[in-house]
DNA sequence: ATGACGAAATTTTTTCGA
């Protein structure tokens, strides 16, 4: 079974690409962030017509995720329980009885704005919800675009983004925390190399120049781990005409 | 150089993302 995330920086420019990568990665669940759509726009009738479910949580201009799946989607869950956030960021299912949490994460601007602020708050109530949802499954996945770079090795200039946002000590504070409830970074798994980016600005031939950051991460319970086989960044999407500005992570983990 | 590139609404300019 094959997992995934991507970013696709409208689901109204992005939707023949989306289309077509569901295709050729053969990939069995996607979890999709910042449609900028609302749910009346939502292209849900194409995805059915293809074979998929689908669950979706929008919103105009910013925002809004989806679930998109081979398999039936059980219990979806729209927001973070118990947190009034007029930003939809998350969505949640059960495929073949695993939880996956879908989750844009706020991108806080910079360190000094009031959407850092939100952004720490928010990552408040995201690590509760994971470990609320640790308590009741340890079939979990939790992936998305957390807009965090949690090492170094995740930054093409390391010295240049030092305490800038998205690799601030508070940010990967959080990241971290995240994998002290018993979640594992399914990427670093099998890849231990500098380099492995999902984003590149759109300007300054960012992409070509290997100028990049990792912050789409799918992450793991042990449960999860124990029969993950492999998670790579596929970079062909990031080659496209009009790309998303991040590629697609692919998670594989053996099911019975 | 509070810019660049791309998307969407606020639309021939501004706001936001990363």
């Amino acid at each position: 079974m094959k997992i995934a995330t991507w970013n696709v920086n409208s689901l109204k420019v992005r939707l023949e690409q989306v289309l077509y990568w569901l295709e050729v990665s053969n990939c069995d669940v996607l979890a999709l962030q910042e449609l900028k759509l609302d749910n009346d726009n939502f292209p849900k009738n194409i995805f059915i017509e293809k074979g998929y479910h689908v669950i979706f949580n929008g919103q105009k201009t910013y925002n809004g995720v989806a679930i998109i799946s081979r398999y039936p989607i059980l219990d979806p869950e729209y927001d973070i329980p118990n947190y009034d956030d007029i930003q939809k960021r998350v969505i949640a299912g059960t495929i073949n009885g695993i939880r996956i949490i879908c989750a844009y994460v706020v991108n806080g601007e910079n360190v000094n704005s009031d959407k850092y602020i939100y952004k720490l708050n928010w990552l408040d109530q995201f690590k509760r919800y994971n470990e609320n949802n640790l308590k009741v499954t340890d079939r979990l996945i939790v992936l998305g675009d957390y807009n965090i770079a949690p090492e170094d090795r995740d930054v093409y200039n390391p010295i240049e983004w030092k305490d800038k946002v998205l690799c601030s000590i508070p940010e990967r504070k959080h990241f971290k925390e995240l994998l002290e409830l018993g979640l594992y970074d399914s990427f670093r798994l099998f890849n231990q190399n500098n380099q492995q980016y999902t984003w590149w600005d759109y300007r300054n031939f960012a992409f070509k120049r290997k100028l990049g950051l990792r912050i789409d991460h799918i992450l793991i319970s042990e449960s999860i781990k124990k029969i993950a086989t492999e998670c790579i960044i596929d970079t062909v999407p990031r080659n496209n005409e009009r790309p998303s500005d991040h590629t697609p992570v692919v998670l594989t983990i053996t099911t019975y």
